[in-house]
DNA sequence: CACATTGTACTAGTAGATTAGTACAATGTC
DNA sequence: GACATTGTACTAATCTACTAGTACAATGTG
């Protein structure tokens, strides 16, 4: 049964970049859940479809929608596919503040030991958040 | 010839962080300095002194150390040993503005990952950076 | 139920990061 | 100049992240 066969989003890998490939998938997906292109229920391509179209093992791919799973971007049902998660995330506010305290103090730390000051980082955080463009990833 | 065996400040690994020993070593220098505890000129443990105290290898505390000069945090000067850089980080402007904007960039990507709005994000700043204790000497 | 389609589990290979072992080079002190 | 003290270079062992290979399990469809 061949169903609609056309990714609802274009998936790229840059293999010189350094980054995973797993990381690169979780990342174009959530910029484009992030513009638009994406919206909840939309169905991803199957793990073999976009390991056959990236050229990479399905292993891979599974592995980037898991952790997608684990952080409720997407919902994944054998025999069904994989979606894009119907509910907002739905983290308790206590793991929420503690995943938030994790990644900001990792922040907060990397800026300083350049010698960026608080005031340095808010004021580049309102900016770059005035963009809104989610590129890069680290 | 023993001189003043004392450590300017003291250190101390945690085995079980997961974090590589060198990258703890640069985070309790850089701590240090941001609380005042370590000031210009000081001069740290010889490399050996510290992987004795510390029962590591010369190599790890080199690296460590190595690292921070690079980022102009020390001086080091065989014969003499490693201090802290008495010259303010010597970026110029506009690799300064990059770093800053790339490690923002970052921070916000992963933020906006899970959800959190740029709201939660200074107000969070603001939070954890009294902890930090940021260095305010512009 | 039969069979295709979907995600998953398990293992192994590869590459890079981290640390240690050992020896060397540069500098300071007398 | 002799020698101790300092950082450094080079190699190897080890560990972990990442990816692939292969086979399996769960679900949907007729």
């Amino acid at each position: 049964m061949v169903s609609d066969s056309s990714s609802p989003i274009e998936f790229s890998l840059d293999v010189k970049s350094g980054v995973p490939y797993y990381k690169q998938i979780i990342l174009q997906v959530e910029m484009a859940i992030a513009d638009g292109r994406l919206t909840k229920g939309t169905k991803l391509p199957t793990v073999r479809a976009l390991a056959v179209d990236l050229s990479i093992n399905p292993n891979t791919v599974a592995r980037a929608y898991g952790e997608m799973e684990i952080r409720n971007i997407v919902v994944t049902q054998q025999g069904s596919g994989t979606f894009i998660s119907d509910k907002e995330i739905s983290l308790d506010a206590v793991e929420r503040e503690r995943i938030l305290t994790e990644i900001t103090r990792s922040y907060i730390s990397k800026a300083s030991s350049y010698g960026f000051t608080l005031e340095e980082l808010i004021r580049h955080i309102g900016e770059l958040g005035c963009e809104v463009a989610l590129k890069e990833d680290t």
